[in-house]
DNA sequence: TATGAATGAGTGTTCATTCAT
DNA sequence: GATGAATGAACACTCATTCAT
């Protein structure tokens, strides 16, 4: 995963994944077929984002939907910064054309939970009377984009750029921009 | 371009450029040094957002930032769209560990004026007296990112799992967020 | 080694090299990472000219020191000659100007231990008080000369002009002229 | 010239000596159907060791065999040095396997009038009973190749590792050396 | 007569994949 | 199971040669 995240698919050599593993590269070979096999290997042993925990978190919150987007933002960008999930989401992304399994495991594993996890926040907020929304998924999506923005900004051209964003300022103006945009009924 | 967004930068074969171009490989090779001058030519070529335009299209506007933000938003939307803006920044996001450079060019030509944009944004409305900001920065970011994901998402993973974000309601929603976050005074 | 000598370093490619020595052209890129290197390596184990054996020879000598320069002439042109040298060194000679190391390694492997060779020859000439000569340099590129000319030529242009040298008698001139050189004392 | 002398034939690019001659590179093929046509041009223009008045030199010289040589080593070396000869015969010498015309045109305009000239400064030598010598030939080549060869490694070898031999004081032991050496009778 | 755009064969180098040990 | 030597397909890049203008 480090590597692939580093170097992307084709620049990282098997050999050196090997030695990494602290193997000899033949032996790769007998657990993954192929480089392909490997990058999948690498994507389902992708750190979920710990579903449930998150579920138990949303229903248990107590606060407005703003302090629960800001509490899950930061939760989440600590969790995926651990992770370095920003670089391997560059790679599956890069790879798409070439590997479209990956995409449907991608999906699978985050984006369709992820957004669920978003929709449930809204249901949440209007089950709370904060607001009305008909229709969630605009808001889950633009939820999930801006913080897959600042992760993949922060780990791809923010870092080479030199240009970091201060992630824990831009996850509170996220939050409360998501539930004002919830607030203001913009989907009607 | 269209190559380069299609495939990738690894995948794309020199000799494939050249028949798309109508020339033989060599050819190629008299224009363009190195496959990366190449990716670099498409970078420089990457039809800027129309900066100029833009901006007198800020100054002369009349109605709220949501709805500015809202105009701008589509405007670039359809003008991204046309161009394949969103792959080929997939691209140059994935050789930015081979060609550090790269990414030097594309700050100055696309990262560093749309932000700047943004920030103008900001001031006009502050001046407006919609609402107080002394840092506009990292709204001009999450501005930045919310939009920066529906055209990569659009062109990338959303095409392949077959999941499009309708973008004209997506972009109202953004430009509604935009717009609370800045009046909810987040940043303070 | 042999088709170096027989084509020159542009002229010989690699797929020949490894053919020659019965393996796949890949497989002589896992020992020698560039063409470079494998000419590299050739100089290297260039036979030396057995300077140890050639050094106490010269030390146990008992003749004069044209006798002592026809013996060991003699001596390094059946060496040389089984080797290819001289084909060799001409191919280092035209790289030269590509790949400068290689001249660095010929100087510590060929050059500077025969031109040694040659001095202390001088110095036993004038310790058996043959002939006074305060600065042998001269004369032992001479003899470094003459004798890489023979080499040179028979393998080269004399070969295919076929006009070899007889290098008997030429070395046996050789060491008389340059016996002579130095008991003429032409260089004070 | 210069370029086949500087790079070596495979590294000279037609275009490089058409931009030296003024000319573009369309241009030089219309004089020179390929590339071997254009070294072969070069060689045949190459400077000839101006026999004729050499050999008016030799017949009028008054002094000593070694006397003559040293002022005919001088007089060549001279003239080599303006025209980079050495340079040349390298090329000439590296390029034999591939164009064995080459070397016959050089033969013919080099190498066989040098010696003959040695022939002749031996048989005057014999004719002011300097020394007897029944074969001129050995004396010859040896006197040929101890030339040769400071031009050589002067320009060559000599030059990259910066250990370039004093000319002057190399061929005044080399005359001396050879007028030695048919003085002593060593080829009997 | 000269140009320079275009061609395409040729080759060094990389590296995923295989397989005998 | 594990190794690492060997393979060979793939591809970027160079440049002599051609030819329409």
């Amino acid at each position: 995963m480090a590597l692939f995240a580093e170097r992307g698919f084709e620049k990282t050599r098997i050999v050196d994944i090997a030695r990494r593993a602290g193997v000899s590269h033949g032996t790769v070979g007998l657990y993954f077929p192929t480089k392909e096999a490997l990058l999948r290997g690498v994507i389902e042993r992708m750190a979920e984002p710990q579903m449930d925990e998150v579920e138990r978190l949303i229903d248990a919150f107590e606060g407005s939907t703003a302090e629960l987007l800001e509490t899950l933002g930061l939760f989440w960008w600590t969790h995926c910064q651990e992770e370095s999930v920003g670089a391997i989401v560059r790679v599956v992304e890069a790879e798409l054309g070439n590997f479209p399994e990956l995409a449907e495991t991608y999906r699978a594993r985050v984006y369709d939970p992820v957004i669920r996890l978003f929709v449930r926040i809204v249901e949440r907020g209007v089950a709370r009377g904060e607001y009305r929304c008909d229709d969630p998924a605009p808001h889950a999506e633009l939820g999930f984009g801006g913080l897959g923005y600042v992760l993949d900004w922060n780990e791809g051209l923010g870092r080479v750029l030199n240009r970091p964003i201060e992630a824990r300022r831009y996850i509170r103006i996220w939050a409360h921009a998501l539930a004002c945009g919830l607030a203001s009924g913009a989907d009607e």
